[in-house]
DNA sequence: GCAAAGGTACTTGTATACAAGTAGACAAGA
DNA sequence: TCTTGTCTACTTGTATACAAGTACCTTTGC
């Protein structure tokens, strides 16, 4: 497992919830990996408290399932959660998008400028791990500029399992037509063309289908 | 606060949370008042882990404010929650509603069928809380009908800072129009009139409005 | 050889002890 | 009177100890 540097005036729990996370996301953990609070609480340097509670916390999103006095197991990827997740934010995002459409303020899409062009530059230097974080990022700007903050935290608690299968791929693949995905949302927004971004955001979302079918002939052991 | 009875085989921390959420929902916690970990923990004699857990889970759905070495708090009822959870119920029924009316099992429709008949009755005997207990059980069943039961549990969690504000007033309004609605809901889906069923749903919503309204007149120290 | 019993080493669940930080009471001193 | 320091009693955060259940191996008996 790689583990980050502890920030500053991070808890002990955030630490081991931001840890876990992120070698769930990126498959660092494998699906169908046991978790042991003690491993990991040594691994970390901290006692099984925080550990346990960001542990917890994951199986709450059901990205780690716990068997009472058997195990704790990181979730094979669950075609049917997947696609309710892709359902959910298939949703959400297309309401949101015409929310900001709508009309947001000067900051918000000085934000989302500053963001494609980053995406456009890490494209071109093939570095697909930056790519996805400033992917995530992007669509929650779009969620920021609605005035939707909250709705999309509730939105990333889903988006794990899709976040798992993205994340192999979106490395690999390095797509050019996702990026080019996310400036034309750009500009629909800024023209406030409702109709033209809710076909954007279903014309992406299709994109992520190539990626599960791959992701299903490379490694069905990942799945349940 | 009111203890109910500990399930069999429930584990400490699930009893814990049961608990809470059913009194910061019924508004038997009220807005603002502190928690104490050790309180709660004496009072349903339990150690403090797994009241902390439990605590630590509500934080989540923002529900309970946990001040580091200060206190916990149940939050104020916040205007700009309720409306972003009152958009993505809104966004998320309409959507499901219609996958229902594409269709759904026999047994799915008869649990429904049951509902609304015991909602029928309990508005008769004007008792609110068991109105309010198959109010929630009737939307979950539209869920579990198009298959969309994770779906539904993301909606729940979001859902807290709407129930709250329901919980008073639908226990005094005993609206009749509200169990009219359900009946016209469930008639739209055996017809698969997908354009009447968005509408009600519409509707529907638009009663809470109400609630809303009466509450922060009638409690406006509950709110942010 | 095989089956059953029991020990052992793990797991998570819960309880308790201690650490660290905050708020308020209260008294001492300017 | 006001300020300041300290003590106390609280809070949550973390560490540790113990309880209870499971899986597996080993040993014992046939």
């Amino acid at each position: 497992m790689l583990v980050p540097d502890r920030l500053p005036k991070e808890s002990a729990r955030d630490f081991a919830f931001r840890t876990l996370r992120e070698n769930i996301i990126s498959l660092e953990l494998k699906p169908g990996t046991q978790i042991s609070e003690n491993e990991i609480a040594a691994e970390l340097a901290l006692s099984r408290t925080p550990v346990r509670e960001a542990i917890i916390d994951l199986s709450k999103a059901s990205i780690i399932e716990i068997f009472p006095q058997k195990g704790s197991y990181v979730t094979l990827i669950d075609q049917k959660m997947v696609e309710e997740s892709r359902f959910v934010r298939d949703v959400l995002d297309k309401a949101v998008i015409q929310l900001a459409c709508g009309g947001c303020s000067r900051e918000a899409l000085n934000e989302m400028d500053e963001n494609v062009l980053l995406q456009q530059f890490y494209l071109e230097k093939g570095d697909g791990s930056r790519l996805l974080t400033l992917d995530n990022q992007f669509h929650r700007l779009i969620y920021i500029a609605a005035d939707m903050e909250t709705t999309y935290q509730m939105r990333s608690s889903m988006m794990l399992h899709f976040d798992r299968v993205r994340s192999l791929s979106l490395s690999t693949v390095k797509d050019t037509k996702i990026v080019q995905d996310h400036c034309e949302m750009l500009d629909a927004i800024k023209a406030g063309d409702r109709e033209k971004a809710v076909a954007l955001v279903d014309k992406h979302l299709k994109r992520y289908e190539l990626d599960k079918l791959w992701m299903r002939k490379e490694h069905p052991e990942y799945f349940k």
